[in-house]
DNA sequence: GGCATGTGTATTTTT
DNA sequence: TACACATGCC
């Protein structure tokens, strides 16, 4: 039987390589992508392929390392097949995502609650610091780890599944005399968490896995007969574990990923996932995807030139057809000023060149790298988004209303309540507790469950004696949101106006008489903007944000949905708050490395080459951390497509916490040490403003075109 | 107990 | 800058 191209568009134009990944028939298949190689296509051809061939949507699951990553591959996919409805079928997106997703349904078979809500890491660092202070850990004289490093402590351990002792040693040796402390700690975070029906990420994964070994593992395995995991490099242990349970009946699984560009193993990532894949895997098809379509030539020479040294992985050559005269540029500058402004300048002429700053992006290694720099684009006018900073999430405003909406979800979350009543005059920690405890927050204390005495929050609605008279009045308003929020009178008795015509009432099936999720948000919003004046400056600003997360809202029917859609994927950028108006609108894109894996820019600017800052100065302890800071490197250069620079900065001061003249010497990243010219251009900027390499003043400073530009 | 104020100290990357 | 912690006053 012939296949005409026109009835399987998705082969077209693949390589005999991706083809063979595409057209694989089922059992266990590796597909190892070189960066450039077309991963996503491959993977979003190999889906339309599994549908036309017979897979129902819907027993496909594509598990990819952000959302936006799966929801741009299954649109590629209906696209191929024609089918609008198909892509909108697969389940797609992140583990943490998919997990949530199964949990929903599933819950009973792991003993949970349906209305469980997630938290993040700030949360889950408040109830470290809240069973750190009840334990009488704050007191000690000697230092001992704070909130977030407990976290990650708690994170590393469960994600690698290795013992807490030799997580301590291997990746906090500086808190390995405190473990008595961190230990006791873990204990009653776990405790407390379950007594709460709150679950923190690393509970997603954990409870996924319980969910393969419960009796419906198998009836939940079974649900999907091909699955694909994208950025198999960057999973754990734990998402191994959980795709072996998932694999039962069908063995058909195929991962995608390239073990150089493994770079998060502070999240517990192991690169043996993939290196081992065949071994986990018995019948393993290997194919290996070498030439790749972005780069040109000279990039990526020095690219593989860097990677040489790294020792374990696996074997392969990227090699690309493109050829260019332009060699990778390092840009020398006496300083970091010096770094900013030569940066503007060369995005500049980019830009006048025809390179949209869409099409340019400025990569470092940590958020902060960028400061400097984002100052001086404001100030010249050039429109950037940032990836991989602060989020909207974790502005105290938001955080402020999204707790209160967790409360009426899940009215056992102690943290939410902590954050709540602190905005009470004269209620500190103490008085938050002793209220908590009158309303029956907290069922598991000291790992002995106390009685459940019903929803604390109707229990609110009841009235409360123990808070302070100052903060009567206020809890007076708190109640009277609640109630309006839940449809309820203040007596806490039957519903104050009965909904019809809601049947598939997007709150999860709480009191019938509950506000829809937009009305509720604006009740809130009311009860929140006295409460913003007090607590913070800038009120105006502050309540123009919870606007916003009402814009977001507006989208949601499901409080459920919108809450945790919003702790499992969280605006990344600027933009995706941004309103249709300014998506047309052409902005550079700033990213840490970590962020802008994936994606691909004519130009690229790397900033910081200095050691110390690629590689990091907190990741050279051992040869592991080394090796991936190379990967992170490596992983920069190869987003470049057609130009990349390379800046380092000769000088660097070190008034981190105030002024002063002092300053020392940074050698360049030791990735690049022996690339000779043949590899790289070496530049040197220039060394008086407004001036370039041969001395002829720049555009923006020459008095002729300045003018003719105000013309334009 | 709560809270305002002062002091000392910092470890990068994200679901 | 932010955060944790100590002190001193209400």
């Amino acid at each position: 039987m012939s296949t005409p191209i026109e009835s399987t568009p998705w082969l077209f134009g693949l390589n005999s390589a991706q083809r063979a990944a595409v057209t694989h028939g089922g059992g266990p298949l590796l597909i190892v992508a070189g960066a450039g190689t077309g991963k996503t296509r491959t993977l979003a051809c190999r889906v339309a392929h599994l549908i036309d061939s017979g897979v129902a949507a819907d027993r496909i699951l594509l598990l990819t390392f952000t959302r936006r990553a799966s929801g741009e591959m299954l649109n590629r996919a209906a696209k191929l097949i024609g089918k609008e409805t198909a892509g909108g079928k697969v389940w797609g997106g992140t583990f943490h995502a998919v997990a949530n997703r199964l949990l929903r349904i599933y819950h009973n078979s792991v003993d949970l609650p349906a209305e469980f809500t997630v938290m993040d890491e700030s949360d889950a660092g408040d109830l470290m610091n809240l069973i750190r202070g009840e334990l009488g850990l704050s007191k000690k004289d000697r230092r001992f780890p704070r909130k977030q490093t407990l976290v990650k402590i708690y994170s590393h351990m469960v994600n690698a599944h290795r013992p807490l002792a030799k997580t301590l040693e291997l990746h906090f040796p500086w808190c390995k005399d405190e473990i008595d402390g961190v230990r006791e700690i873990i204990e009653q975070y776990v405790l407390r968490k379950q007594g709460q029906n709150v679950l923190d990420y690393d509970d997603l994964l954990l409870y996924w896995a319980a969910l393969t070994a419960s009796p419906l593992g198998e009836e939940i395995a079974d649900r999907f007969e091909h699955i694909l995991v994208d950025e198999y490099q960057d999973t754990n242990a734990v998402q191994a574990e959980i795709l072996r349970g998932m694999r039962r009946k069908y063995d058909n699984i195929t991962v995608v990923g390239d073990d150089a560009q493994s770079i998060y193993s502070f999240r517990a990532a192991t690169v043996r996932n993939i290196l081992d894949f065949p071994e986990q895997y018995p019948g393993t098809t290997t194919v290996t995807l070498e030439e790749n379509y972005r780069s040109t030539k000279p990039i990526l020479a020095a690219a593989n030139a860097v990677m040489e040294p790294a020792t374990e992985r696996y074997t392969k050559e990227l090699w690309s057809d493109r050829k260019s005269e332009l060699r990778p540029a390092i840009v020398s500058c006496d300083d970091e000023s010096q770094q900013t402004d030569i940066v503007c300048r060369n995005i500049l002429e980019h830009y006048e060149q025809g390179i949209p700053l869409m099409r340019q992006s400025v990569l470092f290694r940590a958020g902060h790298h960028s400061a400097m720099l984002e100052i001086e684009l404001a100030k010249r006018n050039i429109p950037f988004h940032k990836y991989g900073g602060l989020k909207f999430i974790e502005a105290a405003h938001i955080k402020d209303v999204l707790a209160l909406l967790r409360l009426l979800e899940n009215p056992f979350d102690e943290i939410s309540w902590f954050r709540v009543l602190h905005w009470f005059d004269g209620v500190g920690p103490q008085t938050a507790r002793r209220v908590m405890d009158e309303l029956g927050v907290r069922r598991v204390l000291d790992g002995a469950e106390q009685a459940d005495r019903g929803s604390p929050v109707l229990r609110l609605l009841e009235g409360v004696s123990t808070a302070p008279v100052a903060a009567r009045e206020p809890l007076g308003e708190l109640r009277a949101a609640f109630a309006d929020c839940l449809g309820r009178s203040l007596d806490g008795e039957a519903p104050r106006l009965a909904r019809d015509g809601d049947d598939d009432g997007g709150a999860g099936g709480h009191g019938r008489g509950e506000l829809e999720l937009s009305a509720q948000i604006e009740r809130i919003r009311a009860f929140y903007q006295p409460i913003c004046e007090k607590l913070y400056d800038n009120t105006d600003v502050r309540m123009r944000d919870i606007d916003q997360l009402a814009g977001i809202a507006s989208r949601y029917r499901s409080r459920q949905r919108f809450i945790t859609d919003l702790t499992l994927d969280p605006p990344v950028s600027t933009s995706d708050l941004a309103q249709a108006p300014h998506l047309d609108e052409d902005f550079l894109i700033l990213s840490t490395i970590h962020s802008s894996k994936g994606c691909e820019w004519d130009v690229v600017h790397i900033l910081h080459a200095a050691d110390g800052m690629i590689p990091s100065d907190m990741a050279i302890r051992d040869q592991d951390g080394i090796d991936e800071e190379r990967r992170l490197f490596y992983v920069a250069m190869t987003r470049a497509k057609d130009v990349l620079y390379i800046y380092f900065p000769l000088r660097y001061y070190h008034h981190r916490f105030g002024l002063g003249d002092g300053h020392g010497y940074a050698q360049l990243t030791r990735f690049l040490h022996g690339l000779g010219p043949d590899l790289l251009t070496q530049q040197r900027a220039g060394a008086i403003e407004g001036v370039d390499d041969r001395g002829r003043l720049s555009a923006d400073v020459d008095p002729r075109s300045r003018v003719g530009k105000l013309l334009e």
